[in-house]
RNA sequence: GUGGGUGUCGUCAAGUGGUUAAGACCCAGGGUUGUGGCUCCUGUAUACGUGAGUUCGAAUCUCACCAUCCACCCCA
């Protein structure tokens, strides 16, 4: 147990944190391009925030939040999600006096306690965005844009878009009450988990998977068909922008957000490829939230991207992934004073941007060279007794087995030649796989 | 929370009641003098998830627990 992570949880090993490392900078990098800049809030915040923020009745305020006391009594919550914590520092930190619309992207672990399986897990890492203070339909339109351009970047296709308005407060209500009496009739009749969700989500019956239930709520209103007229046009001009934009959707009426707080909007990209859980993204608008929190009445839209989701699809999709790091030199050595000038060697190679190692382990130069081989060493130099007297190394090529002495003043051009060649290739071939749309293996 | 699958060395994987539990990969060292990848040799290891039970005897049968995977639920 001592040496077991905690259910649900992954270490993140070297061996795959490039592709972090990529996926997080290419969504920085896009974000930067949208003029949305990174927020970095606390991973746990005091635990009433979630529960107005979310919502008090939702599953996760009620039984998925890792809730501790600190020393001093206070009752903590590691985040669940994003929104709330943003939106708590927007406040905070007065920012709605800025020029608006403030927009922010985070990337963060989220913490909920599920029972895990194929991507789901207790910690897992969001990327997000959140726009305040801009009303117009053009900003849901972007925040969509924005998630469906940095898929496109990451080489991910296969993916759907689902867009559906679930109403402001009041025309929500209205909507919940009609659908309620549509199904109550039946109610007998549901399974039972639709009996259960019939008072806490009866939305949630519309796409239930059991056929008698489909049935049974065939010819049930929908919350389209209740929308306020500002809620109606609202949807309208969503779909008009996206029109505009070029980016293909489809109106599900069963994207019900599990958080409280959305208004509108309501949006997921899904994939089929994954297993159960296909949701990658989710996002939506919520008008009230700000207000809710204490602030003044600010609108909001934004979305929340699972970062293992989507390292699943990459992987599922044949996504281009970043290679690891190419070892440009390593310096075997011979002899005492070999070590000494191997380590200058090398760390002067380091400071000038290469990617130069040597042995620290004490190994002989057969071992070495075993060693620069299984870490994929470009070159191997020698420096012994030979070379030192000589005053130039002996460097060998690991691709060609050739030798050939040069001096160090030579050595920076010969290695800088090589990864030059070495970079032009690898643009090359991610340039024509990408212009001819075709997968590229890892 | 509810179901189902799985649990033998770091990894993959034989073994289905009976001597010291195969093998492969990996890792380390070596095949005489300062050189990798192939090949050959050698070596390392608290491997039968844990605990009870059945039995003369259990990795092999039973039960419980734990872990893990998948699905429901929910969501990223």
């Amino acid at each position: 147990m001592l040496i077991k992570a905690p259910k649900g949880t992954k270490d993140i090993l070297p061996g795959q944190s490039p592709k972090w490392q990529y996926v997080e900078n290419t969504f920085r990098d896009l974000c930067g391009r949208y003029g949305i800049e990174e927020i970095r809030t606390p991973v746990f915040e005091h635990t009433e925030l979630f529960q107005r923020g979310v919502g008090d009745t939702t599953d996760i305020v009620q039984k998925e939040m890792y809730i501790f006391e600190d020393h001093a009594g206070r009752s903590i919550a590691l985040k669940p999600e994003g929104t709330a914590g943003v939106v708590r520092s927007y406040i905070e930190n007065k920012i709605y006096a800025d020029v608006k619309p403030a927009k922010f992207c985070y990337v963060i672990p989220c913490f909920r306690y599920e029972k895990p399986q194929a991507g789901r897990l207790r910690e897992f890492h969001q990327l997000g965005v959140e726009i305040f203070g801009a009303g117009d339909m053009t900003a849901d339109a972007e925040v969509i844009s924005l998630a469906m351009d940095f898929f496109e970047e990451l080489g991910v296709g296969d993916l759907e878009l689902r867009i559906n308005s679930i109403g402001c407060p009041a025309c929500r209500a209205e909507y919940r009450k009609a659908l309620q009496d549509f199904l109550k009739p039946h109610y007998e009749e549901f399974c039972d988990t639709c009996k259960s969700r019939f008072e806490r989500n009866p939305m949630r019956i519309l796409d239930c998977k059991n056929p008698h239930c489909n049935e049974l709520a065939e010819g049930a209103p929908r919350m389209i068909d209740y929308l306020c007229d500002d809620c109606r046009s609202s949807f309208e001009e969503l779909k008009e922008n996206l029109g505009a934009l070029g980016i293909a959707y489809t109106v599900d009426p069963g994207i019900v957000r599990g958080l409280d707080y959305y208004t509108k909007t309501a949006f997921e990209i899904v994939t089929n490829t994954i297993g159960a859980q296909g949701t990658v993204c989710g996002g939506g608008r919520y008008d009230h939230l700000v207000e809710e929190l204490g602030g003044p009445a600010t609108e909001g839209v934004g979305f929340g991207l699972g970062i293992e989701r989507l390292l699943i699809v990459m992987e599922a999709c044949g996504a281009p992934m970043p290679e690891k790091e190419q070892v440009d030199l390593f310096v075997a050595f011979l002899g005492d004073e070999g070590r000494k000038r191997a380590q200058s060697i090398v760390h002067d190679l380091r400071k000038k941007g290469m990617h130069a190692m040597l042995d620290v382990a004490a190994r002989n130069i057969k071992g070495q060279f075993k060693y620069a081989d299984r870490i994929g060493a470009r070159f191997t130099a020698v420096i012994g007794d030979d070379e030192i007297a000589r005053g130039e190394i002996t460097l060998k090529d690991m691709r060609t087995s050739q030798q050939r002495q040069i001096t160090l003043d030579e050595l920076g051009a010969v290695l800088a030649a090589a990864k030059n060649e070495e970079t032009a290739q690898n643009a090359e071939t991610s340039v024509t796989a990408e212009a001819a749309g075709v997968r590229q293996g890892e």
